[in-house]
RNA sequence: GAGCCCGUAGCUCAGUCGGUAGAGCACUUGACUUUUAAUCAAGGUGUCGUGGGUUCGAUUCCCACCGGGCUCACCA
């Protein structure tokens, strides 16, 4: 297996075949003219689109005096090259090569050029007849020299997997690639500018940790050589931002980084993951809902332009306020089954399982409850719903409800299209409850759960110094940006998905 | 981890009820020259995912493995 690692890493993979022997032939001819392929650097002046908006109003036919320098990939060639479509970051522009404008020395160069080639090309800016916006060039400069063929331009690249695994190429071929990661990057920006604009401080905490806490989850694992010690890659973030609200840092912080999580995949779960995680003092899981409400539309509207998203055919209102329903009575009006009025654990669980959910035997009243709810009413909660009110022993970070019930804690998970987006708490700040949760927790994973949370008796000496009351709120970015560019799994909106070692 | 489905040329895909394969694009050569998936003519595309088995013969049937997709499980 190490020696087929070294092959891939020595960069054997390039095919050896009839397409990439004709391109290094090429590449010599350039050499014979000596043309450097692959030079430093090239200076332009326009995109194809500034070009294409500068002159929107050019008549067919008319001929500018505009000099452009553009750059970009050859993406179609028609008449043996006399007509280029040059593509750029921002757009496409079409280059006419004409011995009636081109420098004399340059007429060689034309037969050279393949499609996927990076070229530079300087000339004046006209409309053809037929209408086309074009750069009768003058100059053209090879940038980069493809090896390698596109794959084929009518229909693309379709192939899944050579779509997650050379990403490179899906971005070339694919508009909605591009416009899926270029959405993502602006909603992360939006969050950003949002939370920037209210007194939120961005801080980074770290990814690796001692005791991988604030979720429960499966960790993955490594080692520190020198400290000859096991790390765990965070699950979250959540315990050391709390500790930066003890420490007063900012009353206001947020981070935004990926987490890992050793489960399994699905086109909703990759095993790392980039959420939004933020901590506000003073406030309470009810100011996370409208904070949560406010974030999603500033980003829908920064990428989207509109608060309604199309997914798969269903339109998203992300305009009207959320819904706010207690798990309990979501699950009550689904099957007429109060769990709020059944007493034991043992009870609670007989009628989950009597509702389909699968539940291990000696299960707690809230696990129960919650099995209950992913059972019958997660998948149908397309629009926006808020749903409050979890039970405590499903939450053991989340502060006691103030309503009185001793099974509820005050925390709420988002629901958009049957999945959870959002999650938040009125933190618990009673160093004594926490430590008891966590014991709790303890309890669980000697039972043989090994997603029940881990003891962190620091973060528990942090809160014995005094956390203030807090509000905390997390965003599954991944999933929010497949809401808002309609994709159907979690590997179109992240650039490298995990994906096997191909054999 | 379980079930179902998929893997054929650089790409998009056909196909072989078992006789070692085809189209379009791309590529090469030529023609044409203000094109728009340019067009026309000619040409070669290949471990049919890998390894075994059955068979005179396997890309095709069987088994295992590798990779991928979906569903379930897991994952608040």
């Amino acid at each position: 297996m190490p020696e087929e690692r070294d092959d891939h890493e020595r960069g054997e993979h390039a095919k050896d075949n009839q397409f990439r022997r004709a391109r290094l032939e090429k590449l010599e001819g350039l050499h014979e003219l000596g043309i450097d392929a692959y030079p430093h650097r090239f200076t332009r002046n326009a995109m194809a689109a500034e070009i294409d908006a500068r002159h929107a109003t050019l008549a067919p036919g008319e001929v500018t005096e505009d000099h452009v320098a553009v750059a970009g990939r050859i993406r179609a060639n028609r008449n043996n090259g006399m007509f280029i479509d040059l593509h750029d970051a921002s757009g496409k522009i079409q280059i006419f090569s004409h011995k009636d404008f081109l420098a004399a020395e340059q007429l060689p160069l034309l037969r050279l050029l393949d499609l996927g080639d990076i070229i530079g090309v300087e000339g004046i800016v006209r409309r053809t007849p037929r209408g086309e916006l074009t750069v009768n060039a003058q100059r053209i400069t090879v940038l980069s020299k493809a090896l390698l063929p596109l794959p084929e331009k009518f229909h693309g690249l379709a192939d899944i997997e050579t779509r997650y695994r050379q990403r490179y190429l899906d971005l070339i071929m694919n508009d909605e690639s591009r416009a899926t990661l270029r959405k993502r990057s602006q909603v992360i920006a939006a969050f950003r500018r949002y939370l920037a604009a209210r007194d939120y401080l961005e801080v980074e905490t770290p990814m690796l940790h001692t005791i991988a806490g604030g979720a429960s989850a499966k960790p993955f694992v490594t080692h520190h050589n020198a400290l000859d010690m096991d790390l765990y890659l965070r699950i979250a973030p959540e315990l050391h931002l709390k500790r930066l609200i003890v420490g007063g840092l900012s009353d206001r912080v947020f981070e935004i980084n990926r987490c890992f999580r050793n489960e399994g995949l699905s086109p909703r779960h990759n095993p790392e993951f980039t959420s939004l995680e933020l901590y506000e003092a003073f406030a309470d899981f009810t100011d996370m809902m409208d904070l949560a409400e406010n974030l999603v539309r500033y980003a829908a509207m920064a990428a989207c332009g509109t608060t309604a998203v199309s997914y798969g055919g269903t339109t998203i209102d992300l305009a009207s306020p959320w819904p706010r329903r207690s798990m309990a009575s979501l699950v009550e009006e689904k099957t007429g089954i109060d769990f709020l009025a059944i007493e034991t654990a043992a009870a609670a669980v007989e009628m989950a399982q009597g509702l389909g959910a699968d539940l291990k035997p000696g299960a707690s009243w809230g696990h129960a409850l919650e099995a209950a709810f992913a059972h019958t009413v997660e998948a149908g909660l397309i629009q926006p719903t808020h749903v409050t009110d979890f039970p405590r022993d499903i939450s053991p970070l989340a502060k006691s409800h103030r309503n009185g019930d001793p099974r509820l804690v005050e925390r709420f998970e988002t629901y958009v299209n049957g999945w959870e987006i959002a999650n938040a708490f009125s933190e618990l700040t009673d160093p004594r409850d926490q430590l008891a949760r966590f014991e709790a927790q303890m309890e669980e994973r000697e039972r043989g759960d090994d997603e029940a949370q881990m003891l962190d008796a620091d973060f528990v000496t942090a809160l014995e110094y005094g956390l203030p009351p807090t509000g905390g709120l997390g965003i599954g970015i991944d999933r929010l940006v497949m809401l808002l560019t309609d994709s159907p799994s979690i590997r179109d909106v992240i650039a490298f998905p995990t994906m096997r070692r191909k054999g």
